[in-house]
RNA sequence: GGUGACGUGGCGGAAUGGUUACGCAGCGGAUUGCAAAUCCGUCUAUCCCGGUUCGAUUCCGGGCGUCACCUCCA
C-alpha cells in the first residue's frame, strides 16, 4: 500500500506522501480546444486517469480531487475561428464536446473538476498583478512580462541552464522584452480578437498563466501531484512554477511532477508533415477504445511510446482473451489482485501490471477459484477495462458499419441443423460464407456464438 | 552547439549483481466432425569494447546507433 512515483523534478522515485492524506490533490494539463484530439492529446489522459483511479483506492473516492483544464483561449483558436469565419466560443465547445466523447470512449473517466480558461480571467488578471507588485513581471508597451533574471530557480525543473539555452536557441527577442527570456503573460488584442478588459488595456492571456490561476483557485497554493506530457516540461511547466512560487511564495505549488513520454507513430515522431497524424476520432473508426486504451497501457508511461497498427491489433487480441472469462463475472474493489495493484503502486507499472493480468487470465483458463473474479475487478477498477458485455465486445464493428445480427443468427440455426443431421459440407459452406463477410464462428459448450473480425 | 531519453528474442515489452518475465506471432501435441476457443509442450535476446566483481543484461568508463527537446506541440 506504499505508492512510489517518479518525481520529474528531483529525478527520482520516491515515496508519495500527500500533503493532506484526507484530500489527494491533482492537476494534468488539458487540451487546448482548436481540433480533434491526436493521440498524443490521449496518452496523459489515459496515463493519468490509471493514477486518478489507484489515488481513488487508496485513499478514497472521496478523497481525491483530480482537476485537469480546458485551455479555452489561444492564438490557434482564434485563427481557427477566423478561417471558419465563426466565433471561437463555437470552435472552442464543438472541439470540447469531441474532446469529451473521444476520452470517453477510452473509458478514461472525468476529472472532478475540469476548469476553464475564460472563466478564470479574473484570477489571472489577480495573479499578474501580483508578480508585478513583487517585482517579477512588468508592463510594456501593452504587454505583461514575467521577468526571468528575478527567479534565480528558474530551469530547475526542466534542469535548464537559462544562460546555456540562449547559445543556440532561436529566439526572436521583442524589443519590449527585458531579457531575452522574459516571457509573456498578458498581451494586447485588436478589435477583431478576443480580448478582456484589464488593468494594462484590452487584452488576452499568455499560454502559461492559466494553469498556474486554475490550479490555484481549485487546488491552492500548494498541491500534491502535477502532470502532464513530457514536451510541456519546458517552457509550460517551467513558467507555471515561476509564475505560481513567485505569486504565492517559494516552496508553494506541486510537490510532485510526473510526466508521460512522447508519443511516436511508426517510429517517427507524429506531426501532420509527415503524414502520421492520428486522431482519437480516426482511430477510433478502426477499433474499439478500450483496444485503443490497453494498447496505450502496455508501455511504461515515461518510455516513448510507438504507436502502429500491430500494437492494436495485438490489444484486441488479448481483450478477446479476457472477455471470454469476464463476461457476467461480479466482482467489487476486495477482489483486486495484490500483482496488479502492487505493480501500479511502483510508479504506474503499466506493463507489468498487464503481465499480472495474463497471469489471471491463464489460471482463471485453468479454473483457478477467484482469478476471473480479480481479472475483472482489477481490469475495471484500476486500468479501466471491460465496460462493454463480451457481446458488445465481439459484435464491435466501425461506426456506421451495422451488422444484421438477426441475419447472422438465422444463418448460424441452419448451420446447427445441417450439423445435426451430421451435413458437415452444408455447415461448413454456412460458416465460410460468414467468415468471408467477416464473421467468425465459435462452437462452444454453451451453443455457437460468433465475433466480427476485421 | 546545449540538454535529455533510449538501445532486451521475429515483433511488442518488463525486471534484475547470479535462478524461464509476460504477451503477440511461429512450431509440435491434446481437444474438436473440421474449425474456433482453451490446455500441455516448445524455439529465438539483453548494441560493441574495456573496467569493477567470484559473477554484469543490470554498476562505471568509452564507442556506435536511434529518438526527442531547446518559447506557445500532450
Amino acid at each position: 500500500m506504499t505508492l512510489r512515483i517518479y518525481n520529474s523534478r528531483t529525478r527520482e522515485k520516491q515515496d508519495f506522501t500527500p500533503l493532506d492524506p484526507g484530500q489527494v490533490r491533482m492537476y494534468v494539463c488539458g487540451p487546448t480546444v482548436y481540433d480533434y484530439a491526436h493521440i498524443g492529446n490521449a496518452r496523459p489522459v489515459v496515463v493519468f486517469d490509471v493514477l486518478a483511479r489507484l489515488l481513488r483506492l487508496e485513499f478514497g473516492a472521496k478523497h481525491v480531487t483530480y482537476v485537469r483544464n480546458i485551455t479555452d483561449v489561444d492564438d490557434k483558436i482564434n485563427a481557427r475561428a477566423r478561417a471558419e469565419g465563426v466565433p471561437i466560443s463555437e470552435i472552442t465547445a464543438r472541439t470540447t464536446a469531441q474532446f469529451h466523447a473521444d476520452m470517453a470512449a477510452l473509458n478514461a473517466l472525468p476529472p472532478d473538476i475540469e476548469p476553464r480558461a475564460t472563466a478564470h480571467i479574473a484570477q489571472m488578471i489577480a495573479m499578474i498583478e501580483t508578480l508585478i507588485a513583487r517585482g517579477h513581471a512588468y508592463a510594456a508597451d501593452g504587454h505583461v512580462l514575467f521577468h526571468v533574471p528575478s527567479m534565480p530557480e528558474y530551469g530547475r525543473l526542466s534542469g535548464r541552464d537559462p544562460k546555456e539555452m540562449l547559445a543556440g536557441a532561436r529566439v526572436e527577442v521583442a524589443p519590449y522584452k527585458r531579457d531575452e527570456m522574459d516571457f509573456v503573460l498578458w498581451k494586447p488584442s485588436d478589435a477583431a480578437t478576443p480580448g478582456w478588459d484589464s488593468p494594462w488595456g484590452y487584452g488576452r492571456p499568455g499560454w502559461h498563466i492559466e494553469c498556474s490561476a486554475m490550479s490555484f483557485a481549485h487546488l491552492g497554493a500548494s498541491f500534491d501531484i502535477h502532470g502532464g506530457g513530457i514536451d510541456l516540461i519546458f517552457p509550460h511547466h517551467e513558467n507555471e512554477v515561476a509564475q505560481s512560487t513567485c505569486a504565492n511564495g517559494a516552496g508553494t505549488f506541486a510537490r510532485y511532477w510526473m510526466h508521460n513520454g512522447y508519443l511516436m507513430v511508426d517510429g517517427r515522431k507524429m506531426s501532420k508533415s509527415e503524414g502520421n497524424f492520428r486522431t482519437v476520432h480516426e482511430l477510433l473508426a478502426k477499433a474499439p477504445g478500450e483496444a485503443l486504451r490497453l494498447q496505450m497501457l502496455t508501455t511504461h508511461y515515461r518510455q516513448p511510446f510507438d504507436w502502429t497498427q500491430t500494437g492494436t491489433q495485438e490489444a484486441k487480441t488479448v481483450l478477446d482473451a479476457w472477455y471470454r472469462l469476464v463476461d457476467g463475472v461480479k466482482a467489487e474493489a476486495a477482489d483486486i489482485a495484490a500483482g496488479v495493484r502492487a505493480a501500479l503502486e511502483d510508479d504506474l507499472n503499466t506493463p507489468l501490471a498487464i503481465a499480472e493480468m495474463h497471469r489471471l487470465a491463464h489460471a482463471a483458463n485453468q479454473g483457478a477459484p477467484g482469478a476471473a473474479k480479480a481479472l475483472r475487478a482489477s481490469g475495471e477498477i484500476l486500468l479501466g477495462l471491460f465496460a462493454l458485455t463480451a457481446e458488445q465486445w465481439f459484435h464491435w464493428r466501425p461506426p456506421g458499419q451495422k451488422l444484421d445480427e438477426t441475419e447472422i443468427q438465422e444463418q448460424i440455426d441452419l448451420r446447427i441443423a445441417a450439423r445435426k443431421a451430421r451435413n458437415f459440407a452444408e455447415a461448413d459452406r454456412i460458416r465460410d460464407a460468414l467468415a468471408s463477410r467477416g464473421i467468425q464462428l465459435e462452437d462452444g459448450p454453451g451453443g455457437t456464438t460468433w465475433k466480427a473480425v476485421s
